[in-house]
Order: C-alpha cells, then sequence, then structure tokens
RNA sequence: GUGUCCGUAGCUCAGCUGGAUAGAGCAACGGCCUUCUAAGCCGUGGGUCGGGGGUUCGAAUCCCUUCGGGCACACCA
C-alpha cells in the first residue's frame, strides 16, 4: 500500500506536470491550518522564483488542473501561493480498509532490504549495569526492532567490555585471593573446571575492590596490568578463566536485560576478536596507513576540509597493547567478514562523539569497510537527577538498574493498589507491566541525545504524556471490544464505514500516517517519532471516545464501523509499544 | 584555545527537508461521571522562540555575530 501522502502528492504532481511545472513541486503535506483544510501544497511558491512568475498564478493554473480529480474534494488556492487541499469523503475509508486487512497496515517493503549490526550493549564484564547502559539497551533495542519492522535484516551484538584491564583486575583479585587456582599454575595442562569457582557478586564485589588497589598500590596495579596481559596474550589459564568470567557476568547481565525486554542476537565482545588483531594491525601497515608516531601506531585521520583539530587514530599504544580503537576496528573487519553489513550502528554515550568520528574515518580510509557502507553512532545524552546533574543513589553510590527497576515497579504497584481494586499478584504482574512502560517511554520519548531529568514522580505519573496513559487508553480499547464480543458481536467482521464527525476524522488521518511516520523514524533512527505519534492517536482517540458512544448506539452498521476503527486503532497502537519495547496489560 | 551540542510558557519537552495564528504535558484555575475504565475529556490564563544582524514573499528552523551552559580534544573506555 502506498503512503497517503505519496498517492496525493503523486495526484498533485501530474496537476504541476500538466501545467507546465515540475512534478516535484506537488509535495502534499498536512495542513497546519486545520480550520481551512486537511493538506496542503506548497509547492507553488517553491516554484516561483523557478519560473519567474507569481505563486498564486502558478497555484490557480494548478488547481484548475485538477478538475477532475479523484482524491480531492476541493482545491484552493490562497495567498500568497499555498494550494488548500481537500478529500473525497470516500476516498480515506478505501485505504483504511486495506490498512486493517494487511499485515503490518500494508506498509511496503523498502527498495533495498539492508543488513544492519546494531551495537548496543556496552555491558562490561564484572561490573553491574547502571543507570547509563538503560539508555543504550533501551534506545538500541528499539533501533533494531523499527528497522526490522520496516523490513531491514538486523543483528543486535551487545559487545561486552571483556578486554581491557578491567579483566587483568578482576583476575589479580581473584589470584590475591585464591594463588592456588590451577588457572595460575602456568605448566597446568590439563582440563579447566566446567563450573565457575565463583559467582556474579564475588566479581562484583572484586572488580571494585581491585580497582580502587590498583590505584594506591604501584605494585599490585603492575600484577593487574600482567594479568590484563597475559589473558590477552592467550595464556591457557587466563583466558580460560576470562571466559569463565564472561560466562558468570553473560549469566547476569541477561536477567537484567531481561526485564528491560531487550534481547541480543550476537553476545560478542571485545575479546571475540581477539585473534583477528594482529592480521588488522598487519594490514593496516602493509596499506601504509599506520605509522609510529611517539611511540604508538596511529593512522591520520585528517581531512583538508577540517576546521578543527583531528588528532590521528591511535591503532596500537607505545608499550605494543591494544586500546579500546585496536578492538572496535577488529570488530568493524570481523561484521564486515562475518556479516557484509549495509551498516552499522553504535550506540553509546555522546562524549563519544570525536572518538567515533576517528574511527569511522580510520575505517574508510583504510578501506576496512566499502565506500558505501553506512557507519553511524548515536551518542545518547546522560540521564539526570532532579539536580540536574548525573543520576545517583541517595547516598551518593552509582545508581544500579536493577535498583532503578525495582523502584520503579514498587512505586507503580503502590500506586495500582491505591487506584484499583485488584488482587496482589494481579497487581504485582500489572505493576511490572506499566512501570516498564513509564520507564521506556520516559526514555525515548526524549530525543536519543539530550540529556533527560529521571523525576520518578513524573515517569510513573499516569497522566500527560507517559506510558501508562498509553497503556490505559490501550486498555480501555481492549475493554470496549471485549464488552462487544460479549454482546455477541465480532469486531473480526466489523466494517469500517465512512468517517462523520470531526474527531473521528482526526483518528483515521491520524491512523494513515503510520506509515510514512514508521518508515521515518526507522531511517533517521529516531525512537522519540514513534512516542510523539503514538500519543498523538492515543489523544484522537480519546477525544473521539468521548464523544461517542460506541456499545449503545443503535445503529449495527455505525456501530460496526465503529468497533472495526477501534480494533485498527488497538493494533496500530500495540505495533508501535512493541516497536518501542514494552507491552500492554488487559486490565489495569 | 579549538571544536561540538544545546538555549522555545513557571517546570519538563515537541516543533519533520523554512510556510499561514509557535505546540504538548505538568503545575494553576473553571467545567464534565444514573450510560463503553474520570488513570479520561473540554475550556481559561501563561511566550521579546537567549540577544543582535542578515538571506527570503515568509525564519524557532538557514547564514554571521554575541551572551550563557554542557561535552570532547592521541597511549582510559
Amino acid at each position: 500500500m502506498k503512503k497517503l501522502l505519496e498517492l496525493l502528492s503523486e495526484e498533485m504532481g501530474q496537476a504541476f506536470e500538466a501545467a507546465g511545472y515540475d512534478a516535484a513541486l506537488g509535495k502534499v503535506g498536512l495542513s497546519n491550518r486545520p480550520d481551512l483544510c486537511e493538506f496542503q501544497c506548497n509547492g507553488a511558491m517553491a516554484g516561483a522564483k523557478q519560473y519567474h512568475k507569481a505563486p498564486i498564478m502558478i497555484a490557480n493554473e494548478v488547481a484548475a488542473k485538477l478538475g477532475g480529480s479523484e482524491a480531492f474534494e476541493e482545491v484552493n488556492a490562497v495567498a500568497p501561493g499555498f494550494l488548500n487541499l481537500k478529500l473525497k469523503k470516500e476516498y480515506l475509508p478505501k485505504l483504511l480498509e486495506v490498512m486493517a486487512k494487511e499485515p503490518k497496515f500494508g506498509l511496503e517493503k523498502p527498495e533495498k532490504i539492508k543488513k544492519l549490526v546494531i551495537d548496543y550493549g556496552g555491558a562490561n564484564v564484572a561490573k553491574p549495569l547502571h543507570v547509563g547502559h538503560l539508555r543504550s539497551a533501551v534506545i538500541g533495542g528499539c533501533v533494531k526492532r523499527m528497522n526490522r519492522y520496516v523490513g531491514h535484516e538486523v543483528i543486535g551484538d551487545a559487545h561486552l567490555g571483556d578486554w581491557g584491564l578491567q579483566m587483568g583486575l578482576v583476575i589479580a583479585g581473584l589470584k590475591e585471593r585464591y594463588p592456588d587456582w590451577v588457572y595460575f599454575d602456568e605448566s597446568y595442562e590439563g582440563e579447566y573446571p566446567e563450573i565457575a569457582p565463583f559467582d556474579i557478586s564475588e566479581l562484583e564485589e572484586i572488580y571494585p575492590a581491585s580497582s580502587k588497589r590498583s590505584k594506591s598500590d604501584a605494585e599490585y596495579k603492575a600484577k593487574a596490568m600482567e594479568a590484563t596481559y597475559k589473558f590477552q596474550q592467550g595464556v591457557r589459564g587466563y583466558w580460560a578463566l576470562g571466559q569463565m568470567i564472561r560466562e558468570v557476568s553473560i549469566k547476569d547481565l541477561k536477567k537484567v536485560y531481561t526485564t528491560l525486554n531487550c534481547e541480543f542476537d550476537l553476545w560478542n565482545g571485545e575479546s571475540t576478536i581477539k585473534d583477528l588483531i594482529p592480521e588488522m594491525v598487519q594490514y593496516m601497515k602493509d596499506g601504509g596507513y599506520a605509522y609510529i608516531s611517539d611511540g604508538a601506531l596511529v593512522v591520520d585521520v585528517k581531512e583538508e576540509t577540517d576546521t578543527k583539530e583531528m588528532p590521528p587514530c591511535m591503532i596500537l599504544k607505545s608499550d605494543g597493547a591494544s586500546l579500546y580503537n585496536t578492538t572496535d576496528l577488529a570488530t568493524i573487519m570481523d561484521r564486515v567478514q562475518k556479516f557484509n553489513p549495509d551498516r552499522i550502528i553504535y550506540l553509546t554515550d555522546k562524549r563519544q562523539d570525536l572518538y567515533f568520528q576517528q574511527v569511522f574515518r580510520c575505517a574508510r580510509k583504510t578501506k576496512l569497510v566499502k565506500p558505501e557502507v553506512e557507519l553511524d553512532w548515536i551518542g545518547f545524552g546522560t540521564v539526570n537527577g532532579q539536580d540536574g546533574k548525573p543520576f545517583k543513589t541517595r547516598d551518593g553510590g552509582v545508581m544500579r538498574l536493577e535498583r532503578l527497576i525495582q523502584d520503579t515497579e514498587d512505586e507503580m504497584y503502590r500506586k495500582i493498589r491505591e487506584g484499583r481494586e485488584m488482587s496482589e499478584e494481579e497487581a504485582r504482574k500489572v505493576a511490572n507491566q506499566v512501570a516498564l512502560a513509564a520507564l521506556i517511554y520516559g526514555d525515548l520519548s526524549n530525543q536519543a541525545s539530550k540529556d533527560y531529568i529521571f523525576d520518578m514522580d513524573r515517569f510513573t505519573s499516569f497522566e500527560g504524556d507517559t506510558g501508562p496513559y498509553i497503556l490505559y487508553t490501550i486498555v480501555r480499547i481492549k475493554s470496549i471490544l471485549a464488552k462487544y464480543a460479549e454482546q455477541g458481536g465480532d469486531a473480526s467482521a466489523a466494517k469500517l464505514g465512512m468517517a462523520q464527525s470531526d474527531s473521528e476524522k482526526a483518528l483515521v488521518m491520524q491512523l494513515l500516517q503510520f506509515h510514512s511516520m514508521m518508515e521515518g523514524a526507522a531511517a533517521e533512527l529516531a525512537p522519540h517519532r514513534v512516542c510523539a505519534y503514538v500519543y498523538e492517536l492515543a489523544n484522537d482517540f480519546n477525544r473521539f471516545y468521548h464523544e461517542t458512544k460506541i456499545l449503545t448506539e443503535e445503529d449495527e452498521a455505525k456501530k460496526a464501523g465503529w468497533i472495526a476503527l477501534l480494533s485498527l486503532v488497538k493494533d496500530v497502537m500495540l505495533d508501535c509499544i512493541s516497536v518501542l519495547g514494552f507491552e500492554a496489560p488487559e486490565k489495569m
């Protein structure tokens, strides 16, 4: 199914052409004066310069060509050159009918199905997730689902931080506690135990302690660096231990990610590509891209047009060790070899802007990726507390993500028990669903790149532009549909009718914009547009709902038409929230 | 210092590739439940779009400049 605006633009374009102008001028958009018309075209004004003619004259000529139009009931040329458009009554229901029938509401497949890799984890082994990881998981997950929805092939990679000094710190910490473990006996040649000799809470205890100690104890730091080195070199015991740390951490991370409805297709990490590093370094040297500067191996990524300083991209440190850049570049190499993606999208904190510019330039310059491969980076802002500073616990510690989720669930549970009669068990279940909606919607409704203030009261509010409000609206529709079924109606057989009231028309118009919204949001990697849309749709529905008594309507055909409309609204909303990453309960 | 992002109602934010009268939510005030979930809906008040120039028929949007703030600037990730 073609998008509504495309169809209208096409017809308008033909009229421009018939009048002797460029068809591209016939771009139709929504009216921003709904009191005057439904749609508008500003092409006459855009073309005025090109054709050296008063815009109103062009508009008049074009309007004259639209006499026998299929779509337009009325075309008015208005000063200084607006074309105000009104559709024929029967035009929209036909489109709506198609929308109700087709899978994904008739969304067309993209011209080219792209293969995307999205790198949106950023979690580190042996370290609990904190609020910052919420953004990456939630935004990245949504970008993944949006692109899948519009028809692309998407691979999500957790890209675990399991390579740097932190590994050495954990290993060194373990060695301090358990010097007798076989992992540390370098002459040992047998198998290592299959079950990890530690659990996640021990790792989470060791890491910060070890990190702290290394800062004041130089000798200890040297041990940690040595452990890092041995791990990175693949010394058997150290490598095996590292894999155990990975395993235990992943198991724990999955628990938290699952509560967020966040899934990864790959649980690769920085260490995944360890064997590729020498190859990549050699490749950079052989290609003549990399040279030694101040002892370190770097690739220049400056460009003629730069107006700012652009430091070279470092491939290896002066001591020959690898760093963030090394693993990221080798990971690109790995992804190209394994998946040959058309687009790679990274999600990180926005402070890494310059860094990713360097890496992308380096990857392009060294031809690690083909020129047509898109490399995108989404830098997201920080989650701040009410003081406008990065979110902390009351005593100033790092806010663990689990804790944030738990607090939100508890608060939601309290509100539900307060406002509704519900069994404890059901209230718990509903609270968890609604809390997740609150959290995810609260995050995604802001533009990714902006910082936002996490305000528990606002996020868990059921009023206004919030996740709970969206769910409430869906639940309300579900409830009406259920009652209709109880009365013996069959919603699936209901036929859409012609929109009568203004509120019904507005609702229909909103529905018909679903396609362009979703395609735009996916292409621009902009989850907040899905939020804005579903919120407007909810508003339009609620307005309609309040002035229409649906179930008591005596005209059965009319009632069935509304029921069909409601089903469609509900389905569209459900698809939107599933793309956003949460679900609606039956009752709330 | 260089670069970059941001500055819109009391607060939190939208505003799509420049378009007609700058929009939501919260907070404030006033209405609407014997009928489908009032966790809703309707209405009122609230704005020099940080300031100043410019481009344009037309600027919150593009360009320049200035003020204020965040962030980043090779051996951390």
